[in-house]
Parts: C-alpha cells; sequence; structure tokens
DNA sequence: CAGGAGACATACAATTAGTACAATAATACA
DNA sequence: TGTATTATTGTACTAATTGTATGTCTCCTG
C-alpha cells in the first residue's frame, strides 16, 4: 500500500510518505481508528531508516491527520474532508500543484504546452465530474 | 568515466562538465535514474572544486537533464527533451497531469479551484521563466 | 588598469541514518 | 491477583552524507 517511493527524484521520502498517507486517509482507504504500521515496520518495508517514518508520522500528527503515542503506536484521526479547514487544504492543493509544475518544467516543458492540455482535462473533468483515469 | 577534462585549454570546467554529462545521458552511459557521484566524490577525482561540480550539476537540473537536491544526491531525469520522441513526450506529459489531478480530485478538490490555482502558478512561470518553488 | 568570469575555500542547510532512551502494553510467575 | 519482566512502540540526540550560498582570488580581456 505504502510502496511506491521514488528514490530518485527530487521530493523527499518523508514528504512523498506524507502526502501519500494524507491521500489514503482521504480516500478513505485509511479509516478513522486504524492502526498505521509501526514506524520500524514500515522503515524494514520501504528500506528507509525508522526515524523518515517518524518524521512522516510525525509531521501528519501535527496536522491533525494522525495520531501518535509513545509505546502505543500511530492511528488515523479525522478524514481529511474538504469541508475542513480551508487555509491548509489549499495549501496542500498549492503544494500539489507547484511540484508537478517543477516536475514538468524540469522534463522540459513549457507553460503553454501545460496549460493546454490542462484546459483539455479540466474541461472533461467538469463534464463527467472526475478526472480522466490515469494509468497509475 | 569523467576523467577527461581539458585544464589548459579556454573551456571551462564546469562547461566541459556539462557537454559530457549530457552526452553520457544521451548515449544511454547514464541511465535514468541512475545517481551521479556526488560533488565532493566528483571533485576529488577530477581534482577540481565542488563548487565547480556543483554548478555543472545545477545547470543539468535547471536543463531538465538531471534532479539534484540537498541531502540525497543527483540523479539522472527521464530524458524527454523536444528533440527526442514528441508523441512520447506529450503522453508522458499527459501522464503527469492526469495523477496531479487525480490527486487533486481524490484529496477533494473540484476543477475550478484547481484551474483557478493553475491560471496563477502558470502565469508566474511564464514570467519567471520558471514555475514557482515548491517547499518540498 | 578596471570588470568580469571562473575556480576556490569555507561555512551553511537539508535529508537520512545510527543508536540509545522512554512510555506503554503484554506476559510470566508467585 | 498483583507485581515484575519482557516486548513493542515512538522519541531524542547525534552523526554522516549530500547539495547550497557567500565571499575571495586570479587571470584574461577590453
Amino acid at each position: 500500500m505504502f510502496d511506491e517511493l521514488d528514490f530518485q527524484g527530487h521530493i523527499p521520502i518523508y514528504s512523498q510518505l506524507v502526502d501519500r498517507i494524507k491521500r489514503l486517509v482521504a480516500t478513505g482507504v485509511l479509516k478513522p481508528g486504524e492502526q498505521l504500521p509501526t514506524v520500524r515496520k514500515m522503515a524494514t518495508e520501504l528500506r528507509v531508516n525508522l526515524n523518515t517514518i517518524a518524521r512522516a508520522y510525525r509531521i501528519l500528527d501535527e496536522e491533525g491527520v494522525l495520531s501518535t503515542q509513545q509505546g502505543r503506536g500511530t492511528y488515523v484521526l479525522q478524514p481529511m474532508l474538504p469541508e475542513k479547514g480551508l487555509p491548509p487544504r489549499m495549501a496542500a492543493l498549492e503544494g500539489m500543484t507547484k511540484s508537478f509544475l517543477e516536475r514538468a518544467y524540469q522534463v522540459g516543458f513549457n507553460p503553454d504546452e501545460v496549460s493546454l492540455l490542462l484546459d483539455e482535462l479540466l474541461a472533461a473533468w467538469r463534464e463527467d465530474g472526475m478526472p480522466p483515469k490515469s494509468k497509475s
């Protein structure tokens, strides 16, 4: 469930984890009250240091997504509903968007190309109520 | 692999490095995802200052050939430059974009919100020549 | 003889890893 | 049943590895 990390890209592992878990919580894959893998288990699975996992958990704890307690474990707190927390919500979108644009820029695209394609895909989203399915 | 620099000629070392690495990537000697020597390792090998290596890496990063990140290292990116393979290039952008939109959708955003923010960030990109830096 | 570009020296910052510690839960045993 | 022991779990501190930022020196060029 968590094993799709990019070790070569420009996004730190802990940051990738934060995004991934946020999404899993937001989409209901991880339900409130559910326990996440322990830092050690997750660390050995992903072959990173346990502190890297702990860092992601701590960030999510501070953001109110998870609740971690020494000796007990890490649990899902609240589903991140669109209604709650507007400023952090927009900040999240901004982060996602910036990192998407940066990636596009780095692999050689220009704003017009991106804009053109986005217009198309956004229109499809408006029509269908959901964005076009991506392969991943 | 990198130890054929010309210290006598009048082509700057960083420039020689940029050309050399570009060629190695283009010819497939350096494969996507592969990590390059750290700036320090390369610097001691070639007996130049680490900033000279860093400069070459930075240029290649800006050109989308490499991806460097503080604390992690420098890696070869996927070659998606306009020169090679136009259809796969756009397909790559489409993939990136779809997966970005899907994420936004899953976290609870609607097309208008995404569109609004994108207009803003794309405008900034056009103005500055590069997209706004993301924190991550 | 300025001006600037290239290279260098040095200090800084970010990410990840190694190790020991502390809090909680589970178990063993009298 | 009560308490001691062990296991489990997150935390704190430190170190190692990596790229970045800033200032200085030198050399070439006009």
